[in-house]
DNA sequence: TCGGTGGAG
DNA sequence: TATTCTCCACCGA
């Protein structure tokens, strides 16, 4: 099995990007963009006077007065520029898998692509002759790549200059993108940094020396093909949208986006294949994927780190530290085993095409002063009135066709009886289906009175549903001791491709006091009798 | 299946 | 530490 060309697609600063487009008087400026106290994320400039993600709002003002600030707290304008530019991507690279990281970050399985410009490469006999004057005779000056798996265009080729890069609106989904480029300086020039850099001068040296180990150089010079696509799908996400990126290239998801993060702003990193260890060996335990705070908090207390010294950990140390049986044991089982490998550099994991639509939608907020279960009863509105509307974005598509339908509904709340004693988050979930309003009223689809409906849910569903919740916790209903309620969350989930059949059956009337959860079993038979079989 | 945890941006 | 507002995979009960 020939090993896998991954690229990894980061967005610079991407929630800056979207605001400089919203307001172009940002362009250069330090700013924040900032929910609550929290400071989101910062543009450049700003990083620059030493200010950090997930800092405090108000100490970043008292350092540096001037800093600008915009608010984040809605993120729907970052969805709806994170789409587009997917949708971009996807419309560049016909028949490439893509799956979505976040809003703004993508895996692209480049394999087929770069194995198919491979060859005709060499078909083209342009592979180890160069650029001789037989072979430029009728390619132009230079090597003309595809972005397109033979399989998956095999019509769609044009003639060069035919590619109209726009930044209006409407630029990915318009004129089909030009499917091949001219790519002069194939032989020539490194368009990307490289590492280790010992091979990136100005050019790979897989091409300078006599190469002892053949499959080694087919899987390099695959990577650098997949560079220069790289290169050239930068350039029409510049030209063409706006926006600015890093990338990674390399041969599995984990080690592309750890290269790809070598060189932000604006950069593009291959990892030459044999330096993978070499790579991971330099790197920062806290710049592995997947290796999150907890996980590292449980590899320090083993080492005897002391979290001062968090971003002192290399991943070398902890290989010199620990064989792989030693290290698995810290973890629980399983676990270890694949973080691990993931300090190998090892990740087989495939890159998943994500799907048109989301598994779950959900809206929340953080409060200071809801202290009662009258107030938070109250501050559920807005929030399901906010989750319809994202619903509608989200689950409804140009064609006002539905194209996932959520079974449940789940509330999350964090409460205690102080505020700022830390709790958990607890949650409960009820099918939605009980609810007919939710998919037989034509409001959710057009538009007007949402706030009718989210009122109705929140009476018959999620009111009872808080109750329930609070009880839990302890509380009591109609009780005066101390409540604090630090986050509501109301989510729509278990979302299918079918939509459930409301029947008269599921009309119930709202019930009057706190729910009762129906059995496993019964549960079960409800939701077999509200879908569609077929 | 539900609810909780941990990881990502 | 968790901080914000999410989305997802995974695990035990």
């Amino acid at each position: 099995m020939g090993k896998r060309i991954i690229l990894a697609v980061d967005f610079d600063a991407f929630y800056c990007a979207v605001e400089e487009k919203r307001d172009p008087t940002l362009v250069g400026a330090p700013f924040i963009v900032y929910q609550k106290d929290c400071i989101a994320t910062l543009s450049y400039p700003a990083r620059e006077l030493g200010l950090h993600k997930l800092g405090s709002v108000a100490a970043a003002v008292r350092a540096h007065p001037h800093v600008r600030l915009v608010n984040g707290e809605s993120l729907a304008p970052y969805r709806e520029q994170g789409k587009r530019l997917w949708t971009f991507v996807r419309a560049a690279l016909p028949g490439c898998t893509i799956e979505r990281l976040g809003l703004e970050e993508m895996w692209i399985d480049v394999t087929a692509l770069v194995e198919s410009n491979l060859a005709a490469l060499i078909e083209a006999d342009v592979l180890f002759k160069g650029l001789s004057e037989e072979v430029t005779d009728g390619l132009d000056q230079g090597v003309r790549l595809s972005l397109a798996t033979a399989a998956a265009a095999p019509e769609a080729t044009t003639g060069p200059g035919e590619f109209g890069y726009s930044d209006g609106e409407e630029s990915s989904a318009a004129a089909p993108l030009e499917t091949s480029f001219l790519c002069e300086d194939f032989f020539f020039q490194t368009p990307a940094h490289v590492f280790p850099t010992s091979h990136g001068a100005t050019m790979p040296a897989f091409l300078q020396t006599e190469s002892p180990n053949p499959e080694e150089f087919y899987l390099d010079f695959k990577l650098y093909i997949a560079s220069h696509i790289a290169r050239e799908l930068m350039l029409r996400i510049s030209l063409g949208l706006g926006y600015s990126c890093s990338m990674g290239v390399a041969t599995n998801k984990t080690l592309a986006k750890m290269v790809g993060s070598l060189h932000k702003p604006g950069g593009l990193t291959v990892l030459i294949s044999s330096a993978a260890r070499e790579f991971m060996g330099v790197c920062h335990v806290h710049k592995v994927p997947y290796f999150g705070a907890k996980s590292r908090h449980t590899l320090q207390d083993a080492m005897g780190h002391d979290s001062a010294r968090d971003g002192d950990l290399r991943v070398e140390s902890v290989w010199q530290r620990y064989d792989r049986p030693q290290f698995s044991e810290l973890y629980p089982p399983g676990q270890g085993d694949k973080l691990w490998a993931l300090l190998q550099g090892e990740d087989d994991t495939p890159v998943r095409e994500t799907g048109r639509v989301q598994k779950q939608v959900s809206i929340e907020d953080t409060y200071k002063e809801l202290t009662s279960i009258p107030l938070a009863e109250q501050a559920l509105q807005p929030l399901l009135e906010s989750l319809l509307r994202q619903l509608r974005v989200d689950m409804i598509g140009d064609d006002g066709a539905w194209l996932g339908f959520p079974t449940v509904l789940r509330l999350a709340v964090r409460v205690s009886t102080g505020p700022s004693t830390v709790s958990n988050r607890v949650s409960h979930s009820h099918t939605l289906t009980s609810f007919a309003p939710f998919y037989t009223l034509p409001e959710l689809e057009t538009s007007r009175d949402l706030a009718a409906l989210a009122e109705r849910m929140r009476h018959s569903l999620v009111v009872p549903m808080l109750h329930k919740l609070c009880v839990g916790q302890g509380f009591r209903l109609t009780g005066t001791g101390p409540i604090y309620f630090q986050l509501l969350n109301v989510a729509a989930t278990g979302v299918v491709a079918r939509k459930p059949v409301i029947t008269s059956a599921a009309v119930k009337p709202a019930p009057t006091g706190p729910i009762r959860s129906a059995k496993p079993a019964r549960q079960r038979k409800m939701l077999d009798f509200y879908f569609t079989r077929k």
